[in-house]
RNA sequence: GGUGCCUUAGCUCAGUUGGUAGAGCAAUGGACUGAAAAUCCAUGUGUCCCUGGUUCGAUUCCUGGAGGCACCA
């Protein structure tokens, strides 16, 4: 029987999970673990939405703001973190809040991650490789590094050719043999949360949301950051098209049309990520007063 | 008011020597185990402005009309 519970709020960006997330903490007197690859940086505040002061409202948030804009982090760093620091927050809360929107992160920690370690050399040499003979080069160097991986996989994605291709020369195995290995059995209760919404109310949001972020300077927070675009942090909806913006290629209203649909894009992308996992229990933001009684329920199991 | 050009998918436009049509973008759906706010894949029926005519058949040619743009007055 496990006595901890850990309650996941997940869903599209711009729906509410934050403020819910800080009430559900309020009311277990407890903390928050934020899963939102983009709100780990320091530097990037507006254009992530990360929670202000008063938003948190005095609940302990962990995994924001810790991080400086030119460092590499992952989904498997972020796995060993938040179960370090689940052990910490558990000592003294029987229930810990986790929020977030990057569904390969909060996979990360509900379920963990195979052993496939990488290296950022190998990477950047690949990426060279990419850009001077192109994918196809790439894709007959994996065929023969791991013909299964190879034929199974999305060869047409230089992105995952190229982790694959990592993956085997860094271990010296293959792909194929390291993936699927794990489905960590976590030592605590997990509840999983889904928010969602009409799709026009949902767009709506995020559109307003775009303005606001607007209003609160994005613009010259972009700018700041404009000597660091190469970052792979930086390259994030709200900023990139901002950079754009600063090369003279589009016009500010352009651009900030262009935030929003790519925000739009993103908010799909994660509905369609989140709703495979059949665990996660889905709520419409007009019914959030429905949670606490499933919660209760969950936690009596 | 005159002359010329334009009116085709949500937008910008291509095209059919007359056999009812197609690109880009958008949109929609999906994939995705260490870059993930990233990366990748799939999906195109729309009174071809309206009206009448010619024709076996018109979005395509002709008449008239409406709207837009440009130039001339």
């Amino acid at each position: 029987m496990k006595n901890k519970t850990l309650i996941t709020i997940v869903g599209p960006t711009a729906i509410g999970k934050t403020a819910f997330s800080v009430k559900l903490a309020k009311e277990h007197n407890t903390e928050i673990i934020s899963a939102d690859s983009r709100q780990f940086f320091k530097e990037m505040s507006i254009g992530t939405a990360k929670p202000t002061k008063e938003e948190m409202d005095g609940v302990p948030h962990h995994f924001v703001d810790f991080l400086p804009v030119d460092e590499f982090y992952t989904a498997g760093k972020f796995e060993n973190d938040v179960i370090a620091k689940l052990g910490e927050l558990f000592k003294t809360h029987d229930t810990v809040v986790m929020t977030g929107g990057s569904g390969l992160y909060v996979n990360a920690v509900w379920s963990g991650i195979d052993e496939m370690p990488g290296d950022a050399e190998i990477r950047a040499e690949l990426n060279a490789e990419l850009k001077e003979h192109g994918l196809r080069f790439l894709q007959q160097k994996l065929k023969k590094l791991d013909y299964d991986h190879y034929r199974a996989m999305d060869k047409r994605n230089p992105q995952r050719v190229i982790r694959a291709i990592e993956v085997c020369l860094v271990t010296g195995k293959k792909y194929s043999d390291l993936r699927f290995k794990t489905a960590k059995e976590r030592d605590f209760n997990i509840v999983k949360i889904g928010l969602t919404a009409d799709r026009e109310l949902m767009y709506d949001r995020i559109n307003k949301r775009v303005d606001i972020m607007v209003e609160n300077g994005l613009v010259e927070e972009a700018k700041a950051l404009l000597p660091k675009r190469e970052l792979n942090s930086l390259n994030t909806v709200g900023y990139k098209e901002l950079f754009s913006h600063f090369d003279d290629e589009t016009t500010l209203e352009f651009a900030i049309d262009k935030i929003k649909q790519n925000t739009r894009n993103f908010a799909k992308r994660q509905l369609t990520w989140f709703k495979k996992d059949k665990e996660t229990k889905w709520f419409d933001i007009a019914e959030m007063d429905k949670i606490a009684d499933y919660i209760s329920k969950s936690e009596e199991e």
